[in-house]
DNA sequence: CTGAAAGCGCTTACAG
DNA sequence: CTGAAAGCGCTTACAG
């Protein structure tokens, strides 16, 4: 039923392994033969077992992505998707493959993790947003499974990365705002025990450093959560502060709260700046400015990365930083 | 290096068949034997290559998903990340794996499902938004390919599919709408050519008939794309219309559209419904009424057919219809 | 440049 | 209840 390489070889009067070299297109085959090999493989209309390769020379071609299972971050944010949608263009191109699975917290990530290289299923990993002491990545390391992560790793040497530069990207939203003529400039972030939110702060209180503005403490407000309720909490304390003539957030979620709240009294005047340049923040009325983070390209390097080491195991380059983009939606 | 089942039968004192039956739990063993396989197993700390397996029993283990790679869709809507989570989530419990695919248009997605049951990396292919006639069912159906479709295949016989009734959504939200007093009634749709749009225009009109409301041509608005575009459109026609108090919509940015331009307009009184509930809507302020389409239950069920397909052969049940829900957000 | 043979690590009739 | 053997469909040293 199924053709094989057996059945092109009789075909093609050569031996099994003949066909085999001509499918790799070994360069020790002669174009005869070549040619003779590849009229039986159309004829036939053979076309490789993936799997039967995979075994023989222990290569998958596939990849493997870790997501963590937050309903509510993927709900709202096309992070995930583009992440993947850049993997997998990337892959593709070198023939790869991408498994995903969702992992309710780290420690499922990790049983996960295990199943898949302990039964030899992917060639490499994504990880996703890495903690300070990441589980998974230390296993990885240990297993000396190529791997490589989407998010600053603690340690960097000998990891393969791939992230934005937050620090750069809230100092030029910064300067583009003192630039426009703001003075007075608020910043709203999340928790800032996370990598993300401290090096967002950091953008932009070297951006006033350098335009000599001072600090003012009173225009910062350091929230919990990525979301709404943290844009509300710091609107009710900035909405004070006639003097604010723009607010710089860390992400459209908090934007969002912040207008919401500023909506409902009255005021219309502040510059307001989101983070991810997420559907939610586009389509608010004015839509919202933002920074792009380029997810799809944060996919695409991992691809790149991984599958660099992969196919050449000497790796020059370890890691990639992607570029953000302002992108300013509203004139006042 | 690599510990086989080789090793694990010399360890055990057993025959390498043996373990294999063992793994697979098979009730010709004795208790005795698979305890002393088991120990061995441990000692050794043993994983089945999940390559070589697939390779003798001609099972992957392995789903795969096409996705289409409309930017801009997955960007504003959930949809696609969420159907990718329910099969994900089905799938692990049974031990199954997913690939997916982004595919640039059908012909592209055509090239990746040849690709994959060709090679045979999988063992079923789940498809999303079927066309009308559809090239890669077709060459699924002619090839006997197990495979799911996520949205109303052509010709329901003998394909497994799942689906929300569409008819039944805004049939429900209408009624709902009416029993709350409303009487004149818009619907806003996208082009009726496709099924969604069809389906949901027709839920409208029977709930109307049903109680014995009129239907008027000037309530309804058909555009073309599930946009905001669409919505504005729409606005500026029935914004004359002030005897209308409820607006339905096909789209939550159709919905966003229409509440943009009222907004403007200075218009507050109308209520309106979005279809989707995206973060769009829930974000807008305030936030918008929505239907849920309960993406991850399209993908679970998608994943509970298709592997009750392969694990079974013979099928009961051969769709899913899920369940949509109206979510009331903003009560006047 | 090409072939015969062994091997990748499992499973599964077949035999007992 | 268990084992020896063949087989799944490829690849790749080894030999010539």
């Amino acid at each position: 039923m199924k053709v094989t390489i057996r059945d092109v070889a009789k075909e093609a009067g050569v031996a099994p392994s003949t066909v085999s070299r001509v499918l790799s297109n070994s360069e020790r085959i002669s174009e005869e033969t070549k040619a003779k090999v590849r009229e039986a493989i159309k004829k036939l209309n053979f076309k490789p077992n993936a799997i039967a390769r995979s075994l023989a020379n222990n290569k998958t071609q596939t990849l493997g992505i870790m997501l963590p299972n937050e309903i509510e971050n993927s709900f709202s944010n096309p992070f995930f998707i583009q992440v993947m949608q850049g993997i997998s263009l990337y892959a593709s191109q070198y023939h790869y493959y991408v498994m995903y699975a969702f992992a309710k917290d780290k420690k499922d990530e990790l049983k996960y993790v295990k199943e898949l290289t302990d039964n030899r299923r992917v060639d490499g990993i994504v990880i996703l947003k890495a903690e300070v002491q990441d589980k998974t990545i230390a296993y990885l390391q240990e297993m000396k499974f190529p791997f490589v992560v989407i998010g600053h790793p603690e340690k960097l040497d000998e990891t393969l990365w791939v992230d934005n530069d937050n620090i750069d990207a809230t100092y030029r939203v910064t300067e583009e705002l003192i630039k426009c003529g703001h003075r007075t400039i608020g910043f709203v972030g999340a928790n800032t025990e996370w990598a993300v939110s401290k090096d967002r702060y950091e953008g932009y209180k070297r951006a006033l450093q350098a335009y000599g503005i001072d600090l003012n403490e009173r225009y910062i407000y350091h929230g919990k959560e990525f979301n709404e309720l943290t844009g509300e909490e710091a609107a009710k304390r900035l909405v004070e502060l006639d003097e604010l003539t723009a607010i710089i957030t860390t992400d459209d979620l908090i934007a969002v709260g912040i207008k919401h709240y500023f909506d409902e009294v009255g005021i219309d005047s502040k510059e307001l700046i989101g983070f991810n340049n997420t559907a939610i923040g586009a389509y608010q009325n004015p839509p919202l400015s933002s920074v792009d983070i380029n997810a799809e390209k944060l996919g695409w390097y991992a691809g790149k990365l991984i599958i660099g080491q992969l196919e050449e195991k000497r790796q020059e380059q370890t890691h990639y930083i992607v570029e953000t983009e302002f992108i300013k939606r509203k004139s006042k």
